[in-house]
DNA sequence: CGATAATTTGAGACGTTTCAAAGCGGGTGG
DNA sequence: CCACCCGCTTTGAAACGTCTCAAATTATCG
């Protein structure tokens, strides 16, 4: 169980003001309000625990987060990752408790907008609808895709599929180049992201790492050198993947 | 692959029209769009295929519906069930394409609603939005819960899961009575479902018959005779996943 | 530089899949 | 009305992939 850990790298080419923040389409309130909430965490702190109160909405800064599912015996299940300029409602069906648990991978800001601001926030700026349509739409999309590859794929394409979003991702908020970015996560962490034991994520990753697919330096630091063999391994058509769980700006 | 099945069983207890359609709450405009917008299709049908053009939302008035993602070796995941009530965007992040293939599970009738008129009816009626905002959380929560436990949970716990949520959906919507149901999957369908092969669903059934945890009659009728005991396999608090995935009316 | 956590590797155990074949049931056409 | 066919369920046996356990190695941080 991760309690104020102590890893703090994790954002190393980042922009010090996020995308959308400065953006000119962000109205003058938003901004504001971002930056009035804005607070800082280090890595591996529990922001939130499953079936806790909550009904703010949160939005990532920098870093990166962790939405996590446990069963009583303590098995993680990491759900999805949220990076930066990605929103964040953790609030359930019965409009006051999380559905989730909500963990920092990496040191991170967050803004944290109580749910009557955000939702005076939301009828001031009509364009903060439309980013939170399209970030759900991606959520779900690329929760299902991990859902098809949990459910029929094997360890290898699992992981070549958790590299190869990760890639996209950081690649459309510019935290990534030539296919090469830092991980914040530990191969058990990514074992709870893909559902598999950390043992066996290390032989995965070991295994695409002889037959020269990647490589990874260091605590995590990937790097794709063939694409179309990770993408294959995947089962992924990457046009068709990046249209689907990249938000168009 | 389905095509144009024969099936029609599925919908036995099933009010004339729906709850949420003639509820006071709903608007005059809201229900004169549904009613016009109607459509029967026959179990099996398959509404839209994966990243098919498509930007309109769905309203499921009757029936049930399968979300399902497949590989290129054509198996299969369901990702989510859509009972009815239930409202479904399958709009992707980049505002054209639908991340996932819909197809029907029984018989079902349902308000296919373009987007520009679907916009309007948000603005015209507020309720609207927070029926769409309920019906996002509740379809995230249990999509985690079953990440979860296709993670991390044997495939008994994945079996129990998935009755479970059905009755307390089913439930909810008064189309289950004294936890007994008609589930409209073949048991291939439920193994797509929860991430099992076909052979193991069944050797998974009969094993929760014989200890008269549950009982399975005729093509998949459900009974559950030990909740308790059902929800432990499924390592369920029930109370607190009902409140998270069913949507408070 | 010692303590602690994370990675790596091996070997065996376990659960699920696959293959195969038999049983059941419902629908269709003779 | 019966015979046949096809799809679904059931059961068995063997193969396979992943997990668990265990120990060695390597990084990280005070």
């Amino acid at each position: 169980m991760h309690v104020e850990g102590t890893e703090n790298k994790g954002e190393r080419v980042l922009s010090p003001e996020l995308e959308f923040l400065t953006s000119p389409t962000a109205s003058c309130e938003m901004r504001q309000a971002l930056q009035t909430r804005k607070r800082e965490y280090c890595a591996g702190t529990i922001l939130k625990v499953e079936a806790e109160e909550n009904t703010a909405t949160y939005c990532v800064l920098s870093g990166w987060l962790a939405l996590s599912k446990s069963t009583i015996d303590g098995e993680r299940q990491i759900i999805d990752v949220i990076l930066p300029g990605e929103i964040l409602h953790p609030t359930s069906a019965d409009g006051h408790s999380s559905w989730i648990q909500i963990e920092t991978l990496s040191r991170a800001s967050l803004a944290v907008v109580p749910r009557a601001e955000w939702s005076k926030l939301e009828a001031t700026d009509p364009t903060i609808r439309k980013l939170e349509a399209t970030t759900i739409a991606a959520s779900m999309s690329r929760m299902s895709e991990r859902m098809l590859r949990l459910g029929k794929g094997t360890a290898e394409s699992r992981i070549a599929y958790a590299l190869i979003e990760l890639c996209l991702r950081l690649t459309a908020i510019r935290q990534s180049k030539n296919r090469e970015y830092h991980l914040p996560m530990t191969q058990k962490d990514l074992g709870d992201f893909v559902g598999l034991s950390s043992v066996h994520v290390c032989r995965t990753l070991r295994r695409l790492n002889r037959n020269g697919v990647i490589s990874t330096m260091d605590h995590m630091d990937i790097r794709i050198h063939d694409v179309e063999t990770l993408a294959h391994i995947a089962e992924v058509d990457l046009d068709r993947l990046r249209s689907e769980i990249i938000s168009v700006r």
